[in-house]
DNA sequence: CGTAATGTGAAACGATCGTTTTTGTTAGCC
DNA sequence: GGCTAACAAAAACGATCGTTTCACATTACG
């Protein structure tokens, strides 16, 4: 009554792929069985709607972004460096070449209007996830204006996914820049409290 | 063989309000249609296809849009105020009360993989709009770092906007926050370049 | 080895959607 | 006031989609 893990594995494959590149609504779920070699009935067997494989694709995704983020965070010398890793990992996430045009979550977001509780639930827990880690990192350098820098971050990654929407030669100097910057900001504002 | 403006106007006032709201792929011409209080068969006098709608809405949108930026440009005092008067505009636009969730351009990019010409193009004008105007605003202010900035202030613009997505609770304050500071680092550099 | 769980393949379902067509009615205009 | 362009109402179209079902093949495993 269940599904082989490998069969599973497949299937989040072609729907990670499809989904959030093609997008949700443009994708049948027949693109998904096609590109998974996995005929229908199996797929029913394993998730009661297409919806429910949304939520596990953007499940595992959010999985292995955050591996994506850990290592990028391993990988910074200074307290200040790992505040910014979350560009590093920008860019790594998204030289895997996965085909993804922005992101997973925020258009998940995007194509419910009222998403399905399962979905809605993923890209919450990407966003609590994004604020929480950037507000824990911020903490060691700005103190108690963490959660303030935590938020302008949060803003400026979402603005950096959003700018590849508006045209395919984009990367993450621009994200780094303003980063910096309030960066440097919050961190005189500290000291000066002190 | 054409169209009455006032049915014109009644198609593209049900068409902005339920495309941008609940979304393009989520809402069947049906319900424009309804909203409206036009047959089908008008609507396809006019128009050769619902992207063709969407694309005309987009276009009207813009021009509210810019309306909206102006009357607050007009408002500002200063030079740098004139140019944080977007999002003075950002949330008057908002507050229309148009059911609008997020930004209708940046969602119809989203929507669609490769969009229809017309869509792509409407896209592009609103990008190309938001950075051009940016850039005349900043060149008073800071000079040759005009482009940098206006390109600093455009993915503020598109994280305000996405941010929208992660949740009911915010307005521009965030974005204030961060164009604010990082109008400082430029025009000290600025006139350090002197 | 045999059996039971898990898989394929293909067909069919009901529903929805964008678009077209037809017939007749309304509203603008000289 | 009458002619004509614009419109409503409704039905029908072909296509597509998510999901279910059924008959049969395969894989894992005690």
């Amino acid at each position: 009554m269940a599904i082989r893990a490998t069969t599973e594995t497949k299937l989040l494959d072609a729907a990670d792929a499809l989904f959030f590149s093609a997008g949700i609504g443009a994708t049948p779920i027949d693109a998904v069985l096609e590109k998974a070699g996995v005929s229908a009935a199996t797929l029913y067997r394993g998730y009661p709607s297409k919806e429910a494989l949304v939520a596990a694709a953007l499940e595992r995704r959010q999985l292995a972004w955050l591996d994506v983020w850990d290592a990028a965070i391993e990988r910074a010398a200074s307290p200040r460096d790992r505040v910014l890793a979350v560009f590093d990992a920008l860019e790594s996430f998204r030289l895997r070449a996965d085909g993804a045009r922005w992101c997973a979550f925020l258009g998940s977001a995007a194509e419910y209007a009222d998403p399905p509780e399962e979905i809605a639930r993923a890209v919450a827990r990407d966003t609590a996830a994004l604020r929480d880690r950037l507000r824990d990192l911020a903490e060691p350098l700005v103190g108690s204006r963490a959660a303030a820098l935590a938020e302008e971050l949060l803003l400026i990654v979402s603005g950096d996914l959003a700018m590849r929407l508006r045209g395919p030669d984009s990367d993450t100097t621009v994200a780094r820049a303003i980063a910096d910057t309030i960066l440097q900001a919050h961190e005189r504002a500290g000291t000066a409290d002190a």
